[in-house]
This record gives structure tokens, C-alpha cells and sequence, in this order.
RNA sequence: GCGCGGGUAGCUUAGUCGGUUGGAGCACCCGGCUGAUAACCGGGAGGUCGCAGGUUCAAGUCCUGCCUCGCGCACCA
């Protein structure tokens, strides 16, 4: 390993190399090692968002432990120690479904049938069933983490944690037994998750209803509408908007054409919000009077089902009570309230103390009691009997007036949510749940969410921030059988136990046992999953029975736990915990906002008062190559492996990251990746290749000889110093998590900088074979921009620049120094602080020279320009030109060579008359001009552009005598540019911005002599018969036989003769003046009227 | 419906404090160059900067409204 001479490259084949070298690693533990190696360091640390097993890995999970895995590897290498625990998500909705669907087990009681705990074994083992091909995808992408020592949340320690954490909130008093109005489906008994139900929305048609209210003590009725007529019964209040403006209008005159069932007799009086009397009317009327809904506030009306819901305490049912969320947007401005089925109306029913009893079963049929015509039936197949009883004389009743107490139905087409297994619409429906009083440490969340580091910001500050300003209490008990059992017991009379460890059941048990409770076994390594834990009965300290709450936790409950749950906190691992909490870097797409980056939080704030972690990587979304999401149900994912096989993990990880900015939607494009791979890898391969090609034939240690970079040719000095730019650059973007711009400028550079210009400029310095200082000085500058890159690139790709790495230094490149300096290895430094000053003289690049780098830019600039103006003037690249001229610009001698060479120049020279070449023209400059000229601008800017001398011009505004329409014209105003004169090939370029902009222009001489045309026609002759070698296949060092025959040629000269000799390895040549004798299997071409024709042997 | 983020060439995208000629890359066409790689260089074609107003001497950029895509929230009487 020590040995650190290069041996040359072969062919590119990244999938092989990136397979071969895996096995490396494994081999070298590379992984382990690459931690172990910051022994001593700063820990970093990452906590990682559990994946569930449950589906195949596609390309967007990839992303997402791209960036995981990106930052991991780079805070790694600037010496910090960076563990990486895997974890697995196992519980949960999502596993009973699959389950479900595979085994046909469609409702509750089906599961119940077929066994909760064979139930619960399927799931067990369902949720491993990609395990391995995640695996694979994990290894196979290079995402270093630790999965043979995960968390996994349904690991009995695991739940032991989260009961802990769950008996601290019961012990605050934050968590607490309620109601949640759910989604509900009756025919298969389980309400329904918001994800789920937005899967079953469907667009229906259905009867809505305007309803009388009749108020007591008042012959006027109040109108309200719904479009669930089955939930009138249940009705015990009314809402109105405070500041909602009310009419109470008098029925004048009768409507015609009326539909369906409803009406209003003449005289009849009605009360609704102003704005929707054009709406909900269908009669003519007068006004009589008009109020704010507060007035209303307090009135009392008869029921519309006597018997169906009883008063109990209340003294608010069956009165008008207010809520601010009343519009007038739709309906009446009056909403009806049935506490239980409406989360609105919940809320209002509970602050308000209305009666909260059911008037609908479980199984979705009204309760007996509700109404004669009613009880037991379905009640969506109840609305036209509901309909009909309200229309009744005097109404459901018997209070309401002649005309009954419906006034209209209308029907309504909205979006309703249905059962996405059986089609059924979904009840909205108040069930036994539990909460965690979030709304009791909203101030913390805040306060906690203003520390963390988001990126980008605008998901803390907006999205994540708006969500915990209006947080609401986290239900987080599932009426479900897969998940971690909330460890809550209650007995009849409501008194209750939480458990928060095994210890703590088994001494709860052996109590419960002592007080005469029958009670299995409760062993160390109890199964905390249902139906174990059902089978225990405690006792009270009353000595009353308590039976465990028949629910399990939201699975997002389970992953918030992770800081603490992965290492059995407070159990075991109490060191580890400490020492990891909060956690330094999460990274999750951005749909985790309201998921993991909130429960994480969540779970902190209400167990630690303390955040989880202090910086978050948001990830945008990821979309096909169409802009559509990527979904299982669109079948438009795209399989990491089809990538991984072709162009490699490198391309595919680096096309990611350069695609766009990490937080920005993703449009996922095969073609990138392929073209990353072309660009970038390929690329950067061949100028790796170049160089261990070289240096394996010249026998170059790196360590052995050494070159001053101070001496060396100013072409490596200004590329080094790019190198330096390049990597402060990108290192400065990947503080700011800018790793697109990072990565596209440090492509930009290898691509450009290194091997289009570097590498092109300097390929004849190493076909010299003789050992100069030049060659050298090429050689160790290689190696230093190559081994600089692959330690930039490594975090983000890092495959190849591993194998670079390995063969150029003989060590591998994930142990080795981040270029700009490696503060977690220094004294005292912690993730978030270290001395800047002592990093900084850990780094290690070259010396920057930003005026060189400024020169070189203007010579490549001029080189383009000399080709331009060689298109332009229709003169072959080939056939040198006697002389150019530079005007004006730097001093950039150093670099004429190459620019002669560029351009097929003989000779550059600098030229200080610029008259010779260039006229000049006036612009103005706006931004200058425009505070003076204001409204004149337009014109006065007119005149500068059309000034019919501006030579004249510049000389009298530099004198300060220019004056148009009024406006003093200064210097300042106008911007000088250079066009060259008719009959000159030239061309002129502008450097620098604003005061510093210079105008260079560059002009070539046209003429030809004998010996130009003897040297362009030698350059022609050679390019064919390289062209040739390379068709012949011939080795590099390969001699030939050539033999040439030209007609109507120009002389061509001796020393170029030669020259062809020794350009194509020509062992001997023979030069015919005619084309009598070429043989006629001789290659020929024409060039500018010459015929040539060879024969290479 | 509300909130957030987008809409720039056929595709992917850059565009800073508003400054008059909106840059790249891919693909396409023409030419050049090549012991230089799936390359390189020059040129060309391709843009109503989503639409409509407004502010301004000047708008891709600022304001208003609308359309559209994605996401989140809500679907609510």
C-alpha cells in the first residue's frame, strides 16, 4: 500500500469498477474504518429517518440517502466522527393493509376471526419482505450506514422505550383519554388516516337541505343547511358568525316553479345571513329586520328529534351559540351543529358544553331511540325519510309550522370521501381516542423550531412554522392491531394506570395477581405487542379491575422516538444518548414536515423539553421525467437499478445532486444521468487516465521527486490556482447547502478547466521523453489537482475518484483530509464550534492567484476570438497566419506562445495604436444617465448612439463641453467601445464590468506567403496520416513507411518536410512534387486546390 | 377553498440592487479541429421570460389579478 507510484489506467467501465471496488470495502471494512479513522474526533451526529420495508426501494429513496450519505461522508472527512445507525419503520397502517389485502382479511372482524396474534405474525413478518432489496439498493448506492446494527421499532426494547417516553407525557398530564371526529367507515369498522382518505375522495351528488329552526318564544325560524341530512337527529346547536350580519325576512309572496320538497307559507318569517338571502331563497320577500349574529346569540329552539338526543347537564342545547369560523360562503351563514359528527362541530359542542351523545352505531345505523322511521337503519339510506318528516305539517316535531320545517333541498355535487377498500362513503364520526396536549408546549415547539438550521429556511419559517402555530393536540391512539400498544389501563370508573417499562407491568401484574386477578405469565422478554399485552387485567387502588385501552400508537409516534428508542434510553445506552441528544443533521424529504421533523420534535419538547435536532435537510419532492409524482399507483417510479447497472452509482448520485437545488422538486431524467456520466465521470476518468498513463511510463513518484510551485510554468500556476477558487467555492456552497451549485461549478472546472484547456494545453509536455523540470512540474500538478478533486467530489460520489485516489496516493480517498481543512479533529471542537483560525491551517491547496486566473480567462477568451475571426475571414485553421496583433489589455506575454499555437499564428505582438485597427463607438450608460436626463433619457441616449462623429463626441465630453438637450454629459454617462476598421480581420471583446471594462481586441494579418502555405499544407498532410495511424490502430510509439504525391502544391519547404517526419513517427519518407506513381490504392484529399495523396506502411 | 414553491429555447436550467443585446448544457443544422474522450472549437436556428393589467424613463426581475403544475392543509356546515 505504501507504494504510491501510479500504475496506468485501462478503459472506463464504471459498473465494473464501481462492483470491484465494493467488494473492496467490504473486504476493508472501508466503512468502519472510515469512522474509526476520526477516533479522536468531534462527534457528528446523524440520526436516521427509519425507512419501512414494507415496498421496493425506488429511485427517490436513493435521493434521499444520497443527501443523507453526502453529508455524513464530508463532515467525515473534515474529521469529525460520524456514526450512522440504520433503523426500520415496522409498524403501522401501511403493514396491516398489505397484510390485509395479501390475506384477504377486509374488515376488523375478519382479522379478529383469523387471530389477532396470527395476524400480527403476519405482519411481523411482511414488513421484512424488501428488506434485502434494500439492502442491496443501500450498498449497491454507496450509502454508508450501519444496517446490521439498527433500530427497528418493533424490537420489544424499542417499544419498552416508547412506553417510557409515553408514561412521561401521562405523568406531565399531557397525555389525556377524548374524542376525535375520524373519517369512519362502518362496514369495515376503522376510520381512516388523512392519507388514506384523500386516496377515497370522489365527487358525488347528493341532497342538500335548508332546515327551519324554530325559535321558542318566537314565530320566526332560523334557516340552516347541510348536505348530511342523517346527521339532523343529532343536532343540538346552531352556529352563527359574531360579525356575520342576519336578516329576519317575512314571506310575501309564493315562488313559482318550485322542485322538490320544502316551502314556506305567506307571512312566514325566517331568520339568515344577508349575503345568501339571493341564494337560499326561492320566495319573494321583505326585510323586517337586520343584526350581527351576536344578537342571535343565546336564543333558544325546538328540536328537530325530541327524543333522539337527551339534554343531560347541558344548558347550551338547542340554542344559538357563535363560532368565528361561520362564513357566508356557502349555506346560510347558520351552521348546524351535530357534536358528534363534524370536527367543527366537536370542538364547538365540547367549549360550549353541548350534550355529546351518539344518535348513530358503530355499524352506521341510527341508535333506537332516534325516531320511530329511524332507528336501526343505515342511515345514508335515511335522507329521503328525513326529508319527508321535516316536510310533515308542522314538522318532525309537531312544533314547526303548516308548512313544516324543511324549506328547500337542493341538490349539491362536492367531493366526499369514501372508503377506498369498499367504496362506502366514510362518516365523519367521533370515536374514543387519545391525545397529546401539544397545544400545552406550543411556546416550546416554537421557541425549539427557532434554533434548528432548516434548508432551506423557508420550510422552518413557513411550512414547519405555520403548522406549530396552529398545532393542535396529537391524537395518537389507532383503533389497530399492529403498532406499539399504548400502555394505558383503565378501570370502569375511569381511574388509570400507565405502564412505562416491563419492570413495571410485571410488578403491576404480580399485584393484580395478589389481589385475585387472574393473569398469564408476565416474563423479562414479554411480547409488548397486542393481543400479549391485552391478556394482562391490573388492579386499581381500589382494587377494581383495569383492562388495558384496546389502542395502538400512530406509528409516526414510534419514529419520533428514535433519538432515544434506537439505543433502549433510559434502560441501557444511557451514556450513548447523552452524548447523541439532539442530534446534529436529519435529512427527509419535505413531505416529513407535518411526519418525522414534527413527531421528532414533538416527542422531544413533551419528554426533554428539549429539541431533537439542530439542523434539517428538507428534500423537494420526487417527480418523473413528465413532472408527475413518483407513486406506486402511477407505476411511474424508475427502478435505481436500471441506473446503477448502465451508468453507475457515481453518475446517478452526482446527477441528483447537480440537477437542481436538494429542496427544489426533482424532475427525475434517465437522459442526466447519462449525460452526468458522459460529462463528468468520463471526464474526469480520461484526464485520470492521461496522467497515470504518463506517470506509470515515466516511472513518477510523487513522493521521490518534487517541484516547487513557484517555478513552475505559469499554465500550472494558474490552474492550481483555479483548483484553489474551485474548492473554497464549493466548500463555502456546501455550508450553505448549496451542494448543486457546488458540484456544477467544480464539473464546470474538471470539464473546462482541466481537461479542455489544462490537459489539451499540456499534452506535448509529456510526450518529451527525456525527464525535464517541465514535465515534472505537469506531472505533480496533476497529481494535485486530481487528488484535490477526488477528495471535493468523494462525498457526493464516491466510487471512481476512490479508485483515483487509491492508485495515485495508494491510500483510499474516504480516509483521507477534506482539502479545506479538518476542524473535527482539532482540540476542544464540537459539531457546531471550532477555532476557524486552526482549521484554516489544516487545509491544503495551492496558492491562489486571482490576476492570473484573470489573464488566463482573457487569453482563452482571445483564443475564441481568433477562431471566430478565422471562420469570418473563411480562412482554414491549418494555414498558420504571419502575425497578430493584440490592442490594448494587460500584459499577457507570458501566455503569446500560447495563444500563437491556438490560433495558428507565427507571431503575437502587442500593438499600442489602436487607430490602426479600431474606430470607436458611444454607448450610453443608462444608469448613469438616467437620474440626470430623467424623462429625456430615451432621447438623449439617442443622440449619444447615433452621434455621427464619436470621436468628436468623447473628445468634447472629455474636455466637459458636451451638452445634449440640456443634459451635461460626463465620462461617466457614456461607455467607449472598439470596432475594428473595414478590411481588418479583428475582433474586439470586453473585459470587466462598469469603470474597469476594457476593450481587447485582437487582429490577424490575412496574407499569405510561400512558407505559410508550405507549413499549412505539412499540417494537413500530417493530420491525415495521423488519422491514419489511428485507423491502422498503430501502437503510439509505432515507426512508418510514408510515401507522398501532391499536385498543384505549393513548394513546401524542407524543415517542414522534416517536421511531418517526425510528427508522424515516419522512419522513412519519400516526397514526390507530381501525382504521377501514386499508387491507386494511395489515400488522397484535397485541401485549398492542392490534391495530396500517401501511402503510410 | 387556504398556504407554500414553481412556470424562462424542443428538453434541463442560470439570471444579483429593476438598466436597454436574457446566459449555459443537451438535442438539431453548418463549418472547423483532433494521437482528445460518449471529446473539443466556431457559427446558426430556436424565447410573446405562463396570461393580462399596473408602477417606472426602463420590468424576466417590483405590484395586482388570472391561468397552470407540484406539495401541504382543509374539504366545512
Amino acid at each position: 500500500m505504501a507504494m504510491a507510484r501510479p500504475h496506468s489506467a485501462g478503459e472506463l467501465d464504471a459498473v465494473a469498477l464501481e462492483t470491484a471496488l465494493l467488494e473492496t470495502w467490504k473486504q476493508e471494512n472501508a466503512f468502519r474504518a472510515s469512522i474509526d479513522s476520526n477516533g479522536n474526533g468531534a462527534p457528528f451526529i446523524f440520526l436516521e429517518g427509519p425507512p419501512t420495508a414494507n415496498g421496493k426501494p425506488g429511485i427517490h429513496h436513493v435521493v434521499a440517502r444520497a443527501y443523507k450519505d453526502l453529508v455524513c461522508r464530508w463532515k467525515t472527512m473534515e474529521g469529525f466522527r460520524v456514526e450512522r445507525k440504520g433503523g426500520w419503520d415496522t409498524h403501522g397502517l401501511p403493514v396491516e393493509i398489505e397484510v390485509q389485502k395479501r390475506m384477504d382479511l377486509m374488515s376488523n372482524e375478519a382479522i379478529e376471526a383469523y387471530g389477532m396474534d396470527n395476524f400480527n405474525q403476519a405482519c411481523r413478518d411482511s414488513v421484512w419482505t424488501y428488506e434485502s432489496a434494500w439492502r442491496e439498493m443501500t450498498e449497491r448506492m454507496a450509502y454508508w450506514v450501519d444496517l446490521d446494527n439498527p433500530y427497528v421499532t418493533l424490537d420489544n426494547n424499542y417499544v419498552e422505550s416508547c412506553w417510557w417516553a409515553m408514561k412521561q407525557m401521562f405523568d406531565k398530564g399531557l397525555l389525556y383519554r377524548g374524542h376525535k371526529v375520524l373519517p369512519y367507515c362502518p362496514q369495515t369498522g376503522t376510520s381512516y388516516s388523512s392519507h388514506e382518505v384523500a386516496l377515497g375522495y370522489k365527487e358525488v351528488e347528493e341532497p342538500s337541505v335548508y332546515v327551519k329552526f324554530k325559535l321558542i318564544d318566537d314565530d320566526a325560524s332560523i334557516l340552516a343547511w347541510t348536505t348530511t341530512p342523517w346527521t339532523l337527529p343529532g343536532n343540538v346547536g346552531l352556529a352563527v358568525g359574531p360579525e356575520v350580519t342576519y336578516v329576519r325576512v317575512r314571506i310575501t309572496e309564493q315562488a313559482e316553479n318550485w322542485i322538490g320538497a320544502g316551502g314556506a307559507s305567506d307571512g312566514e318569517e325566517v331568520i339568515l345571513a344577508k349575503d345568501l338571502m339571493k341564494d337560499v331563497l326561492r320566495h319573494n320577500v321583505e326585510i323586517i329586520e337586520e343584526f350581527p349574529g351576536s344578537s342571535l346569540v343565546g336564543r333558544s329552539y325546538e328540536p328537530l328529534f325530541p327524543d333522539a338526543v337527551p339534554r343531560g347537564e347541558s344548558t347550551t342545547a338547542w340554542t344559538v351559540l357563535e363560532a368565528d369560523w361561520v362564513t357566508t360562503t356557502d349555506g346560510t351563514g347558520v351552521v348546524h351543529t351535530a357534536v358528534m359528527y363534524g370536527e367543527d362541530d366537536y370542538n364547538l359542542g365540547m367549549a360550549a358544553g353541548l350534550p355529546a351523545y351518539h344518535t348513530v352505531g358503530m355499524d352506521g345505523a341510527f341508535l333506537a331511540g332516534t325516531h320511530p322511521q329511524l332507528d336501526g337503519r343505515y342511515v345514508k339510506e335515511c335522507d329521503q325519510t328525513v326529508i319527508e318528516l321535516l316536510s310533515a305539517k308542522g314538522g318532525s316535531n309537531g312544533k314547526g309550522p303548516e308548512s313544516g320545517l324543511l324549506y328547500r333541498e337542493k341538490s349539491y355535487l362536492h367531493d366526499y370521501p369514501h372508503c377506498w377498500r369498499t367504496d362506502h362513503p366514510l362518516l365523519y364520526y367521533a370515536m374514543d381516542s387519545w391525545f397529546v396536549r401539544m397545544t400545552a408546549v406550543k411556546e416550546r415547539l416554537l421557541e425549539f423550531n427557532d434554533g434548528v438550521e432548516w434548508a432551506p429556511e423557508w420550510v422552518g419559517e413557513g411550512r414547519f412554522g405555520e403548522w406549530l402555530r396552529n398545532v393542535k393536540d396529537w391524537a395518537i391512539s389507532r383503533e389497530r392491531y399492529w403498532g406499539t400498544p399504548l400502555p394505558v389501563w383503565r378501570d370502569d370508573e375511569g381511574n388509570m394506570k400507565c405502564i412505562g417499562s416491563i419492570a413495571e407491568l410485571q410488578s403491576e401484574v404480580a399485584k393484580a395477581v395478589a389481589a385475585g386477578f387472574e393473569n398469564p405469565e408476565c416474563p423479562d422478554d414479554v411480547d409488548l405487542h397486542r393481543p400479549v399485552v391485552d391478556g394482562y387485567t391490573l388492579v386499581s387502588d381500589d382494587g377494581k379491575p383495569m383492562h388495558r385501552e384496546p389502542f395502538v400508537m400512530d406509528c409516526w409516534f414510534d419514529s419520533g422516538c428514535a433519538p432515544f428508542a434506537q439505543w433502549h434510553h433510559p434502560f441501557e445506552g444511557k451514556e450513548t444518548f447523552d452524548a447523541s441528544f439532539p442530534v446534529d443533521y436529519i435529512c427527509e424529504g419535505v413531505d416529513q414536515t407535518r411526519g418525522w421533523f414534527y413527531t421528532l420534535l414533538a416527542v422531544s419538547t413533551t419528554v426533554f423539553d428539549q429539541p431533537a435536532y439542530k439542523r434539517c435537510l428538507s428534500l423537494g419532492l420526487i417527480l418523473d421525467a413528465e413532472g408527475k409524482k413518483m407513486s406506486k399507483s402511477r407505476g411511474n417510479i424508475v427502478d435505481p437499478w436500471d441506473h446503477f447497472n448502465r451508468e453507475g452509482a457515481d453518475a446517478t448520485r452526482w446527477y441528483m445532486v447537480t440537477a437542481g437545488a436538494p429542496w427544489n422538486p426533482l424532475k427525475f431524467d434517465s437522459n442526466g444521468v447519462r449525460e452526468t456520466y458522459a460529462k463528468m465521470f468520463l471526464t474526469l476518468w480520461n484526464v485520470y487516465k492521461f496522467h497515470a498513463d504518463y506517470a506509470a511510463l515515466d516511472g513518477f513518484d510523487p513522493e521521490q521527486s518534487t517541484s516547487d510551485v513557484a517555478s513552475r510554468s505559469s499554465l500550472d500556476r494558474w490552474i492550481l490556482s483555479r483548483l484553489a477558487t474551485t474548492a473554497n467555492n464549493y466548500h463555502a456552497d456546501f455550508k450553505q447547502w448549496n451542494f448543486h451549485k457546488a458540484c456544477r461549478d467544480l464539473e464546470e472546472f474538471i470539464v473546462n478547466d482541466v481537461s479542455n484547456w489544462y490537459v489539451r494545453r499540456s499534452r506535448r509536455r509529456l510526450w518529451d521523453d527525456a525527464e525535464t523540470s517541465d514535465k515534472v512540474a505537469c506531472q505533480h500538478t496533476l497529481h494535485e489537482i486530481l487528488t484535490t478533486v477526488c477528495r471535493l467530489v468523494a462525498p457526493v460520489s464516491p466510487f471512481m475518484v476512490d479508485v483515483i485516489h487509491r492508485n495515485l496516493t495508494g491510500k483510499t480517498v474516504h480516509q483521507a483530509a477534506w482539502p479545506l481543512g479538518i476542524p473535527g479533529s482539532l482540540d476542544g471542537a464540537t459539531a457546531d464550534e471550532w477555532d476557524e483560525e486552526a482549521a484554516a491551517e489544516t487545509a491544503n491547496l495551492p496558492p491562489q492567484d486571482m490576476s492570473l486566473e484573470a489573464t488566463m480567462a482573457l487569453v482563452r477568451e482571445l483564443a475564441e476570438v481568433g477562431r471566430r475571426i478565422r471562420v469570418e475571414a473563411g480562412r482554414r485553421q491549418r494555414l498558420p497566419c504571419a502575425q497578430g496583433w493584440i490592442v490594448s489589455g494587460p500584459d499577457m506575454a507570458e501566455f503569446h506562445d500560447i495563444l500563437a499555437e491556438e490560433l495558428n499564428v507565427e507571431l503575437i505582438e502587442v500593438e499600442n495604436d489602436l487607430d490602426r485597427f479600431q474606430q470607436i463607438e458611444l454607448a450610453p450608460n443608462f444608469r448613469a444617465l438616467a437620474p440626470k436626463a430623467r424623462s429625456e433619457v430615451n432621447a438623449v441616449a439617442g443622440e449619444i448612439k447615433n452621434a455621427g462623429d464619436p470621436t468628436a463626441m468623447l473628445a468634447s465630453i472629455q474636455a466637459g463641453t458636451c451638452e445634449i438637450l440640456g443634459v451635461a454629459i460626463e465620462e461617466s454617462d457614456v461607455e467607449v467601445r472598439r470596432i475594428e476598421r473595414e478590411g481588418f480581420a479583428a475582433s474586439t471583446v470586453t473585459i470587466g464590468q462598469g469603470d474597469d471594462a476594457q476593450q481587447i481586441s485582437l487582429v490577424l494579418d490575412m496574407n499569405d506567403t510561400p512558407d505559410l502555405l508550405s507549413k499549412g499544407l505539412a499540417r494537413d498532410i500530417t493530420r491525415r496520416i495521423q488519422a491514419m495511424r489511428k485507423d491502422l490502430n498503430l501502437a503510439i510509439e509505432a515507426t512508418i513507411d510514408l510515401e507522398i504525391w501532391t499536385k498543384d502544391a505549393p513548394e513546401m519547404f524542407e524543415q517542414d518536410r522534416q517536421w511531418i517526419v517526425t510528427e508522424t513517427r515516419a522512419a522513412a519518407a519519400v516526397f514526390h512534387s507530381e501525382s504521377s506513381g501514386a499508387p491507386s490504392n494511395a489515400e488522397h484529399f484535397e485541401v485549398d486546390g492542392t490534391t495530396v495523396w500517401f501511402t503510410v506502411q
